[in-house]
Parts: C-alpha cells; structure tokens; sequence
DNA sequence: TAAGCTAATGATATCCATTATATATTGACG
DNA sequence: CGTCAATATATAATGGATATCATTAGCTTA
C-alpha cells in the first residue's frame, strides 16, 4: 500500500530531472564550496524541491560511514531514575541533531554484550551505556566489549577501569552521606534502611555513605536497621513493618519506588508521614514531588548527566582519539515534606 | 580511540581470511538453501566466528530495502499517556524483533511531517503516528504526508480519514462518559470538569460523553463547570479554585495530571479528597495507583494499543497491500480511593 | 594563436551486503 | 571416453549517497 504509486525519488531522479550529473546535484544540495553556477545551482534545488528530494539515510551513513544516530542501552524502562535519565539524555541528543535507538538489557549482562553489538550492527555513531548490574566475573566480558567496540561508548553510572571509554558517574557515597545526615540534623537516631540488591556497587555506596554519616554524629551502626530487597515499591511495602518493630523514627529508603512502598504500606496501618515517621526516598523520580506528602529525596542530577554525555559525544565524534577525563557528579539532596524533626527536639 | 586498532570485519575480511567468495560467505551465513558443501560452510563458520562478524545493517537495509527498524513518533515524553504508550510499544516491538527510533514532535504538526520524512529516511520498515493536535487547516498536510509515504504508518489517537494506512483509536466519548456516571452513581450532581484544550477532538470528545452520561440522568449541562486549559499540572492547580466557588461536589480531570494539580492545590487549602470532593482522573498513567490517596481513573488500554499496532504492523510488513479495518479499543474506569459518595446519599 | 589556467561539471570508485546469473568442477552413465 | 546433470563457487549488478579525480569549455596572456 501506499508506496505503489509514489516511490521515494532518489538523487538520481534529481540529476535526471535537473539534467546534471549525479555529483553536481550532490556537491549543490549539500552546499559544498566548489565553483558551481548560480543557475546550475537554482535549477537542481528546484528539481530537489519538486520531486520531494531527501536523502536516503542508510545511503548517508554507508558513504559516511555515519548515520547521526546514538545508541542508548538501559536496564529498564519501568519508571525510576533510567527513565527520566532516558527521556533527558534523549533531550538533550535531540537537540543536538542526534537520533537515538534505545534498547533495555532487562539488567542481564549478556544482553548488554547482545545490544551492544546490535547498535553497532545498526551503525550508531556512538553509545550511552547504563549496564546491568553485575557481578566481577562478568567485568571482563564488558571490559572486553567495550574495548573492541568501533565506536565511542560512554559509560554511565558504572565505570569498567580496564577501557579507554569514558565515564559519567554519580557519587552515590556522597548521596547517602546526604539523607542522612538530613535525618540526623533532624534529630533522629535510629535511621533505618530499606536497600536494593547488596551486590550492586550503588547500593553498597549509599550505605556506606549513611555509615558516614552516622559516625560522624557518634551513632552506632546498627546491622538490624539495614534491610536488603529489590529497588521496587514491594521491597518497601513488605519490609517496613519489620523496622518500626525495630523502633525507628526514619526510614532512609534507596530509591523512591521503595519510598512509595513504604507509603503505602503506612497508609494501610494508618502509619503517618511524616508525623509517625520520616522518610527519604533516593531518586527523585518525576512524581517524588506529587506524591502526598511530597518525598523528601536525594536527586539525581539528570540534566548534568545528560549534558555531559553530549558533550563527551561531540567531542569523541569530532576527534576519537582524545582521552576524556571521567566525570563525577554531584547528587542533591531535596527537602519536602516527609521528613520532620524527631519529636521532642 | 576504541576503533584504531580495531575495526569492524566485514563480509570481506570473513571471505578473504576463509578463502572463499563474498558470495559464498554471505550465502553460507543466511543459510540460504543452496547447495554448499559442509566443509566449507563451517569453514566460513569458524573465520566468522574468529573475526566477530556482524552484518553492517546499514548496509544490509541498502540491499534488502528493509532494516527491523520501527519508528515511533509522538507529542512528548512528559510522563503522560504517551510515555506509558511508548514504554508498551517499545515492549511489544522489541518482543517482535523490532528495533525502535522514538522521536517528538513537541506536538507540532510541520515537525510530525519532518519526522515522518525523518523516518523514512532513517531507512524505518514502517512507523507509528501520534500526530499533534491540529486545527482542521492542517489536516490535509497530514493527510498528503501519509499517502505519499512509501512505509505503512500506522495512526493511534487519531485518524485522518482520506488515508489508506490503518488507525488504532480509543473510544473518548466512552472514556468520558464512563467517569461521569460513576460520579453519578456515587450520587454527586454538580460535577466540575477540568478539561484540556477545547479544540483538541480527544478532549471534544471525552466532553460529550460527560454531556451524555448528564443527560441520561436528567442533569442539566451547566457550562460554569467546564474549564478548559491545557493537559497538565498547573491547569489543575490554577483551575480548582474557581471550581469550588461553583460549589461542586466532584470533579472530572481530563487527565491524570490535570488531576494531580488538584490534589496539590487541594492539599494547600487543606481540603481532603474524597472526603470533600471527589476526583476522577484520565489516563491512569504509572503513579495514579500510587497517589494518596488513589486516584479513580479512566484507563487507556495501552497494552491492547500496543498489541493491536504490532498486529497491524506485522501484516502490512507481510503483504503491504491489504486494507486494514481500524480499531476502535475502549477504557476501562479504575474506581480507587478518589471517590465516595455524595454525603447523604 | 597556442599554451596555460580556472571555473564548471561529469565519471567512477567506494561503503557493505544481497542475489541473480554465470562458470567451473565433479561424478554418473551410456 | 565424452556428455549431461548436479554440485560448488565466483562474478557482477544493485541500492543511494559521497568523494576523488578527470574532463571540458572558455578565458587570459605572452
């Protein structure tokens, strides 16, 4: 259907109709700077312009050998911080003349290795990685992709040290030091946590910033307030009754979809927040500040990320061979309303 | 950097390393049923192997006209309908095989007709339409892109009737008539509407079936209650105020986030949902269920849109020639935690 | 007026994979 | 032993665009 009766005109349709050769409607409709005359010039453009001309990308990229497409590989889409991350990195290429194919890994490694191949063999020009979460006997196999990869791949979030392709990365440390220490200026004492998978580096980093914290304020860390789940709102919903029996006043939650767990668990026991208990979520998920009370969260500086991953796109694109330095950025912490002061203080 | 010392192996460096032709290799790695002798065939195997051949695919749409690539063209990604919609096309066309390349056209029409050529000449297999909202002026400028395009597309949310490509639409008249009658059941008579743009059809059309569902139960329709505004938070916040002042007892979002922009300005004035006034959103976006308290709300049927394009897609990439019926799918009213019943009833 | 230069344009290889067609090799059989 | 069929492999066209180099025409200048 549809195609039958129109077919997409070709440069040669344009060299054809226009009466010149295939090259001079070439050299004119990309504006080289080579000697053609204005008529010659007036004439292709309006053939161009009559029989609908634009050029075939694939044509574009096989001659190229570019296709002003970036490949983006994410462990999911369901809603957390890879979504938001996804939609302004997308953005951000956008305006900056790029197209982009995404794919999600489903957070297997393997995949990962597949779709990374699968976006070369699709002729992106380069490719943001947000891996799968992992474990060391697979950091060879990524280390070894990456670096046999033809094209640029910026690592986002997680860093192979063995690759020459840079990294932008966010300092979960610094976010876990960070709600807790909001919690602790609050004046709570018994701050407990709600934590994703125990293997995963990030995890293990916001946990290690919360030990910070509390040593900082010469609180003792307590093994029975950490609690290990997924970073979904089931982790939340189901681990929550276990730390009130432990007698928290705070609940430091490491990703705002455990938050929500929590809420919705408290809602059920009629637990209120913030006034029977604090929380803090990790994130800043798009609805973190909808949600009743608004969740105070640590967040993810996004729009840096994105940013930088443009900026160390251009500039492998124009010249592969510079060695871009890797890129800390800072998390933020945002106050609203599920924290409160510990009663009494 | 990466790709110096590297670079990807072609079908020639598999054909020169086995010693073979390029057409022979090609043929052994399609499996084409021809006759090849099996020491040759693993011949070509193992060298593929060995140099991690993979098909450049630009190459490959060039000479089979064909690239596994979906194009998706939507409004926005602003965490609404059409995020939710993406996620489950992506899905489902992912799960079929599919590549995706998702662009916006800030619902503007000339950028809709851009990314149409765009995706053509991205070199996609066929795309999928979301088109922005339009005035009748632009109609036919859709209508002439559509026919002219030589890939199907397939329109969802809005059909342009004097096109040969297939549509997916839903039922808005249903959708809105089905939120009303539930305020109607729950015994509320005065029902506020915050809606969005008037001139929007979805919008004219969600309208008419709150004017049915008035009329069936022998309501007046009171124009005092409309507002119009457009599909987002602020509308929400901007517009109950107003709302209230007419001294109604239920409101009827046009959209989730319209909703949501009532339950915050709601919160200001300290007044509680649904104990004073009910709320019925639309769309039921990801963190409807998650707001406190629930919201009731219209669903789209994402997942059977999603279903119903890739059906559609997958028989027009069969057999380009056969007429498709549209599809007419319809919501589904999620009753949550945002309504009652009218006190005293 | 012929040599030399420049402006304008054209011919063609190239990118990589597919595939229709062509050629070469082998074996069977009369 | 020659011929034909079946088997195995190669050649070359194709797709759309770019880029390099070649060619032509027209003009200047000695």
């Amino acid at each position: 259907m549809l195609g039958e009766d129109y077919m997409r005109a070709t440069i040669k349709d344009v060299a054809k109709r226009s009466g010149f050769s295939i090259a001079t409607v070439s050299l004119v409709l990309n504006n080289r700077p080579v000697s053609i005359s204005d008529t010659t010039r007036e004439k292709i453009k309006a053939c161009a312009e009559e029989l609908n001309y634009r050029p075939n990308r694939l044509a574009y990229g096989m001659s190229k050998n570019n296709s002003n497409t970036i490949g983006l590989i994410l462990p999911n889409n369901q809603n957390t911080y890879f979504s938001e991350l996804s939609k302004t990195i997308h953005e951000a290429t956008s305006k900056a003349g790029f197209n982009i194919l995404v794919s999600y890994s489903d957070n297997t490694p393997d995949k990962d290795i597949e779709l990374i191949h699968l976006m070369v063999n699709c002729g992106v020009d380069a490719a943001v990685l947000i891996s799968a979460n992992i474990s060391t006997d697979h950091i060879s196999l990524y280390e070894n992709a990456i670096n046999k990869c033809p094209i640029p791949i910026i690592q986002v979030d997680r860093k192979f040290s063995n690759t020459k392709s840079p990294s932008v990365m966010v300092d979960n440390v610094l976010g876990g030091y960070l709600a807790t220490k909001h919690l602790l200026d609050y004046g709570h004492l018994r701050i407990g946590c709600i934590a994703g998978p125990g293997n995963y580096p990030g995890c293990r980093s916001r946990l290690k910033g919360y030990r910070q914290a509390l040593s900082e304020y010469n609180i003792e860390y307590d093994e029975r307030l950490i609690h290990f789940g997924k970073y979904d709102i089931e982790t939340g919903r189901s681990t929550l009754s276990s730390l009130l029996g432990q007698n928290v006043s705070a609940i430091f939650a490491l990703s705002d979809m455990i938050a929500y767990g929590v809420y919705k668990e408290a809602c059920l026991y009629n637990i209120k927040i913030p006034d029977d208990i604090s929380v803090v979520g990790y994130d800043d998920v798009f609805f973190s500040d909808l949600e009743n009370p608004p969740l105070t969260t640590v967040a993810q500086p996004v729009r840096f990320i994105a940013l930088s991953v443009i900026n160390k796109i251009t500039a492998l694109l124009e010249d592969s061979s510079v060695l871009l330095p890797d890129e800390f950025l800072v998390p933020v912490l945002k106050v609203r309303g599920s924290t409160r002061k510990y009663p009494g203080k």
